[in-house]
DNA sequence: AATATTGGTCTATTGTAATAGACTATATCT
DNA sequence: AGATATAGTCTATTACAATAGACCAATATT
């Protein structure tokens, strides 16, 4: 399984280290019971099992992420666009864009980014 | 739940369905058994599942989609950007296209597609 | 009439992600 | 010294999607 691939919960607990890092691992425990309701052992396991798998580091009680966000996020953005539109942008973007408006400002910064993609 | 949110093997059970419906009941859970390895009660319990939600219908062993896969599609995209890209279709493209290199006519084709969704 | 095929249902079983309880060790505070 | 907070592990348990076995009724076939 690519190192990327994140399960739901995973990526909950993902978004709250991006946020935070680096931070305490207690106090980790105590956001998360908070913000998702989990219990102190299901943050710890789960930082366990993400530690194995080299998402993020825990160290003297620090919780640092080793995976940029941006890279997660291309990863499952990829993955959506392969599985179902067969790798094809333009086909998820009709798909996305159907009975949808644009304001003026996405639209500009839209046409900007795919400029500089196509140079 | 919503009615388009479908899990991974319903979705397969789709693709197959929204490619040669109205396909017979049997004719499908052969597809079904050469394509994804399933046996015939497995494809029936999908199906039945399926159109207890309304999403297809099973009627004098015919198979019909009541769902299109553009609908389905559209909500999973939207998904996918309302979770992880604070439904920002700019901040998806930026991830998305990091790294990335579009030919001429996939950039057309998006341009006319902007263009088309901010009139 | 016997038998094979079609078209299904209903109730498990399996797999695995998600969650947590019980327990431990160490440091800190009173 | 005893109590409390910190930092964590290890082993279940739970939840639920995915899968399938056993069984049945109605046709169609020999």
């Amino acid at each position: 399984m690519s190192k990327l691939k994140l399960f739901d919960a995973e990526y909950k607990l993902m978004d709250i280290i991006w946020e935070h890092e680096p931070i305490n691992s207690t106090e980790l425990t105590k956001i998360c019971r908070q913000k998702l309701g989990w219990k102190k052992s299901t943050t710890y396991t789960m930082i366990r099992k993400l530690a194995e798998r080299d998402i993020l580091r825990n160290e003297n009680a620090t919780v640092t992420a080793m995976v940029k966000r941006e890279d997660v996020q291309k990863y499952e953005s990829e993955a959506l666009l392969e599985d179902k539109f067969n790798g094809s942008l333009p086909a998820f973007l009709a798909a996305f864009l159907q009975d949808k408006k644009l304001s003026k400002k996405e639209a500009e910064e839209i046409q900007k980014m795919i400029e500089e993609a196509t140079k």
